[in-house]
DNA sequence: CAGTATATTGAACGAACGTTCAAATGTCAA
DNA sequence: TTGACATTTGAACGTTCGTTCAATATACTG
C-alpha cells in the first residue's frame, strides 16, 4: 500500500485555509491544497476525515468544520509543556462559541474604574456582558447607581436585593426604588500587550 | 420608490445563517432567507451592503463575511447601556481573532495555583499562551522552575534575568542555569457560571 | 512473486454556483 | 397623473459544485 497520510496535518491545512478564507474549502480547492491530480482524491481524504470525526459534512454536501476558529484547549499549567503527541490530540476550541451563547444579546465592554479589583477584574479588562438575563445570587452585573453604571456583585437573601463592589472603598448598595441592570458578566478577558 | 430594506437587519441575518451554518449563505440561500422569488434579488442586496462596507466577495464571488463569530464592541462600563442606535453601529469582534494572532503557537491553559493572585489571575482561569516568543520585560511567562511549571512575570534587568511571583508568599527565582521557558501569556480569560 | 488493501487518477453526471440582462413592480415628489 | 427611482422578477449563461464509476498506481504481506 501507498504510504499512509498524516490525518492530523490535512486537518491542520484545512483549518489553516478555513481561517483565512473564513470558509470551509470546496473539493477543487483541497486537490489543489494537496497537489492531488484529481479532485476524487480529496472527496476520498474527506471521507476518510469523515470516518475519523474529524470533519463533517452539511445537507449539501459542502465541508463543515465545527470550529477552524480555535485554538488547541492544553491541561493545566502545572501539567507544564506537552508532548507534540498530547498537542496533536488536544481539542481545538473557539473563544466566540465558548463564551458567548447568545451573540444577539451579548456584547463587550471595557472597563473603567476599580470597583471589583478584589474580583480579580481590573481596569482595561474586557467584560463579556449577556443582557436581559435574571441575575443570581454573587453574579457580577452591570446595574445603575445614582445616575453612573458600575459593575457590583448581586447579592440576594430572601426579598432583600444589595448590590456590592468588590472593594472595600466602595460600601454596599441597596437600592430604593427599581433597580436598573443592565447586563450580566459571563466572562472576563484581559489582552496584554 | 418600495420601502427601503434594513440593511442592519439584512446583515444581522447573514451573520446568524454564517453562525449557524459556519459558512456564509450562497445567492440562492440568501433569497430564501430573505423570501425572495428571485436569486437577482438577493444578488443586488449583497451589492447593496458591499457598497455600504458590511460586506465583501472573495475572488470567486463568493460572500465573504469578516467575522460572523463575534460580539458587539461597545464603550465602557460607565457609559453605561447605549441606546438601540448605539448598538447598530457597534464593531462586532471576534474574540479568536482579536486574540489569537499564531495560531499554531498558541494554547489555552488551566491555571491552577495562585503564583500571579496579585495580578488578578485566579486559579481555574483560561490562559492563552503563544510559545517560542521571546519574552519582554515583565511579560507573564510559564516557566520550568525545580522541575515544576509555574506562572511568573520574566524580568530583566540588563542580563540578569528574575521570575517573580505576583504573591509576596512565593519569592523571587535567579535561575542557575537553563532558563526553560514554555510560553508567554497573551491573554486570561474567566468565565463565570 | 503474487495478492491485497490503500491510495490516486481521470472522466463524466446533474445540480448549484455567481453573474448578466431585460422587464416588471411598487412608491414617493412634482 | 406622470416621471423618476428603487426594488423585485424571471430567464439565461457558463462555471464550479458534490458525487459516482471504472481504472490504475503504490507498498506492504504471505
Amino acid at each position: 500500500m501507498p504510504k499512509p497520510i498524516d490525518l492530523n496535518q490535512a486537518v491542520r491545512q484545512i483549518r489553516k485555509f478555513s481561517q483565512e478564507n473564513k470558509r470551509p474549502p470546496s473539493f477543487d480547492e483541497l486537490r489543489k491544497l494537496f497537489r492531488y491530480k484529481s479532485k476524487n482524491a480529496a472527496f476520498w481524504l474527506v471521507d476518510k476525515l469523515i470516518d475519523s470525526g474529524f470533519l463533517k459534512k452539511d445537507k449539501q454536501g459542502k465541508i463543515l468544520f465545527d470550529s477552524f476558529n480555535g485554538v488547541r484547549l492544553l491541561g493545566t499549567v502545572q501539567a507544564g509543556w506537552p508532548s507534540p503527541a498530547e498537542e496533536e490530540l488536544a481539542d481545538v476550541m473557539s473563544l466566540d462559541e465558548y463564551l458567548i451563547k447568545h451573540p444577539d444579546q451579548t456584547f463587550l465592554i471595557k472597563v473603567s474604574g476599580d470597583s471589583m479589583i478584589d474580583a480579580g477584574i481590573h481596569a482595561g479588562d474586557l467584560v463579556l456582558v449577556e443582557r436581559g438575563r435574571q441575575p443570581k445570587h454573587q453574579d457580577i452585573v452591570i446595574a445603575e447607581v445614582d445616575n453612573e453604571w458600575t459593575m457590583k456583585y448581586y447579592e440576594k437573601n430572601g426579598k432583600e436585593v444589595r448590590l456590592v463592589a468588590a472593594n472595600k472603598k466602595y460600601p454596599p448598595i441597596k437600592p430604593r426604588e427599581e433597580l436598573k441592570i443592565g447586563g450580566v458578566i459571563v466572562a472576563v478577558i484581559r489582552k496584554y500587550k
